[in-house]
Parts: C-alpha cells; sequence; structure tokens
DNA sequence: GCGCGTTTGATTGTCAGATAATCTAACGGC
DNA sequence: GCCGTTAGATTATCTGACAATCAAACGCGC
C-alpha cells in the first residue's frame, strides 16, 4: 500500500508560493496575492496557506503587515542566525573551536580592512571612539556590549557582508564566557583593543593581526 | 497612542518554545509536549501554537511526526539554505564578497589542516582521492560536485565545525556561477587542486595558501 | 506463552466559519 | 486645500470539528 503523496499541504502551499515568486520575477518588497487568493489558486483552506507564509516569514522570505497583505521580504541572514543560535545541536560546539573560528575570520579580514580604511577615514574614527568608550566605562554589560561592538565594526569595515553575518553568530554562542572576564583583564584588553587600532591605521596588517590574534585566544585561558 | 504591544502572539510561542527547550536543557529527538498542551500552558489557542511550531519546524528546530507528537529537531543547514538560496535578496549578494569571504575562511584553515595532517595521515588519502576522481571524470555535474566536497573537506579537515557550516553556506550562493566554468578551465582547476594538496602535505601552508587564493578568485575574471 | 493481526486512543493535519485588530484609501466637512 | 472620519480590505486569532496517522495495548489462535 504506497503512501507516497507524503507531502503535506502546506508544504505544497509553500514551495507554490516560492515558485509564484519566481515564476513572476518579484523583488523584494513585490506584493503578493492575498491569503484568500492564495487559497482559491491553490486549492486549499486558508489555514494551510497560512501555515506556509508564516514558516517562509520566519525565515524572512515573505512579509506580512496586518491589514496590508503580504510582500516578499527582505531576507535577513542576523534573524536566521538569531533563531539557529541558540540550539542544543549548536550549543554543543566546542569553544576552543568558536575561538579558532573567530581568530580566522578576523584576522583574515585585516588586509580588507587596512585597504579600505587608506580610503576611508570614517573607519578609523568609529574604532577610535569605540576604544575611548571603552576606556571611560566600568560597567561591566557596558564592556561587554563595546567589546561585540569593536569587533563588529572590525568585519565590516572589511565591507564582506557574509563575514559580518557569520560574526554575528558565533558572537552568540561566545556570549556566556564573555561574562567570566575578569574587571583586571578589563585594563588589559583595553590597551589591546587600542593597540590593533594604531598598527593597523599605520597599515601594520601583520602586526596587528599578531595582537587580534593573542586578544581573541586570551579567552582560552579560561577555559579550564 | 502606545501601540507596543507588537508582539503578536506566535512570536510569543516560539519564543517560549524555544525557552522550553532551553530551560528544559533538550537535545535533538528529545520529545516536546503536544500542541494541545502547548496551547494550554500558554495559555493561547492550539491554532497559534501551530503557527509557531510550522515555523521552527520549517528552520529544523522542532520537528513533527503524524500521530507521534513533536519533538526537537536536528537542524539541518543543507535545508535552510535551500530555502534560502533561491530568493531574489540573496542573489544579489556581491559575488566579489562571496570570492573574498571564501578566501579568508579556506586559506585562514590551511594551518590547522597541516597540524592535523601531521596526526592524521586519512586527511591526505581523503584530499588524494577527490582530486583523482576529478581528473577521471568529464561529467560537468560530476566536476562541480567534486569541486565543492574538495573544498568542503578541506574546511572539515581543519576541524573548525562551525567554518565548515558557514562554508556549506558560502556554497549555496557561489552555485549558479560555477555552472559556467568552461571546460577548458577545468583541467587548470584540476591541477591546482592537485598543488594544493601536494604543499599541504609538504607543510608548505604559505604556498598552499597562495595556489588556492588563486584558485577561488579565478572566479572574478568571469565575472564581466 | 508466543506470534500476529486488530483495535483503540493519542496526536498531528486540515478544514470551515466567525470575530478582532489594523491598515489604506476614499469621503466629506470646514 | 487640509484634515479628521469612515468604510473596505486584509491579516490575526479563536473555536470547534473531523480526517489521517501512528504506536502501543489488546485479543485471538496455536
Amino acid at each position: 500500500m504506497q503512501t507516497l503523496q507524503r507531502l503535506k499541504v502546506r508544504d505544497q502551499a509553500t514551495e507554490q508560493i516560492k515558485q509564484y515568486i519566481v515564476s513572476h520575477k518579484l523583488a523584494p518588497g513585490d506584493r503578493l496575492p492575498t491569503e484568500t487568493k492564495l487559497a482559491e489558486t491553490f486549492g486549499i483552506s486558508r489555514l494551510s496557506v497560512r501555515e506556509a507564509t508564516k514558516a517562509l516569514e520566519f525565515l524572512g522570505i515573505v512579509q506580512s503587515k496586518t491589514g496590508v497583505g503580504l510582500s516578499v521580504g527582505e531576507i535577513d541572514l542576523g534573524r536566521v542566525t538569531e533563531h539557529l543560535g541558540f540550539h542544543p545541536s549548536l550549543q554543543r560546539v566546542d569553544p576552543n573551536q568558536l575561538i579558532d573560528s573567530r581568530v580566522i575570520i578576523e584576522t583574515g579580514v585585516l588586509p580588507h580592512v587596512v585597504d579600505r580604511m587608506a580610503h576611508d577615514e570614517s573607519i578609523h574614527l568609529r574604532l577610535q571612539e569605540i576604544v575611548d568608550r571603552f576606556r571611560s566605562t566600568r560597567d561591566l554589560k557596558m564592556r561587554i556590549d563595546l567589546d561585540i561592538q569593536f569587533h563588529r565594526t572590525l568585519l565590516e569595515s572589511s565591507g564582506l557582508e557574509p563575514l559580518v553575518a557569520f560574526g554575528d553568530l558565533l558572537h552568540v554562542f561566545f556570549q556566556r564566557f564573555r561574562e567570566s572576564v575578569k574587571q583586571a583583564e578589563w585594563r588589559v584588553s583595553v590597551d589591546s583593543h587600542q593597540k590593533i587600532v594604531q598598527l593597523l591605521a599605520a597599515g601594520k596588517v601583520g602586526g596587528a593581526a599578531d595582537e587580534l590574534r593573542a586578544h581573541i585566544e586570551s579567552h582560552k585561558e579560561r577555559l579550564r
């Protein structure tokens, strides 16, 4: 007895909606038919269409506004990683791997950062401002926040969006041991950030990379 | 006039379900309460719970089996990227950024690869096998497949799981211009792969990185 | 006692219909 | 012409019902 029509109604619906977007060559922001219209077109109930659109909306593939309708969404990798980040199967990633991964992408972007710094002085300013604010605060929460911001800005300055998104993801996992940083170590941390900015501004990629690597790997010592 | 209750019921539900998973320390495969139970617990209708679970299921965060119930899912990045890959807004990611990102993570892992190669000879064998199969096929589809496999194996050999996952993601977007590689260029590509393997086996990280960079960046020339 | 089909209860899947909340656009007073 | 109001459209949520599916308990024959 074949029970092979396993494709559930709402899964058909998601496929058909995706199909619709592709075949009509819709761009982000373009309108989709209403839920009722889609239901009629597909010959299914409105509820199933809803389950499909809600799922797609979750990923950012479509957007819905109450009283307005559906439209093609602007995908935000950040949102996806946010939902994925908490998941148990990802929580078990070895902290050492996280650290090594961060070292690779953050030191890897430095050449790009230096290149762009040469043509855009605002990058230097932005980084320096974070370091300054760093120095003038003692609030733990704020320091963590600034630390994240510093490293994110670094990635952003490379102009490589995919790596920014990925960096965000890594930071989600990192969060938990960042809080274990002792007060005394923050002073060292500030100096380290300052040194990195200066080396970058001077175009010394190698030196900046060494300093950055040491800075991130300092977390490894807290893992025992 | 504050209309700040923006959090929709089903969004609360998704958060609460995620919360449930975390606070109960559930692992993939573990059972969740039934939809009805969840609805009662959260004080909302079963329908809203459904929309939440369907969205989460779409990402692979939870799984549902008819007649059985809900359970925590095994996240499959491949599935996510499959849904994401077609999306118009991702078709617009700057190809140059993709290439640069790949160069950074793939050359970045090479030191780790060499380290692990020294203690595990199976890595060399696996890479070499792919190159051999590469040489003996002419099927375009197969070649693309092997190319992906080669680069994935490289990342895997570093032992840095986060980067493997991220590499998978990048490959999805890369797909589309991989098909434009001309037959003639595949020969060059094979040689390049072979050279990388040899340099790695010899512990020459720098040389391997240069070759790998050139290999990936060769795609840039096809972008005009 | 054991093997095997059957039943049954639990659970998800799908539907229909109704009401609330919200937004857009048309309307109308001034 | 400007601005508040209204009306229609659309999504958001709920209720209640029934179908489909599955796993475990059941019972029958041996």
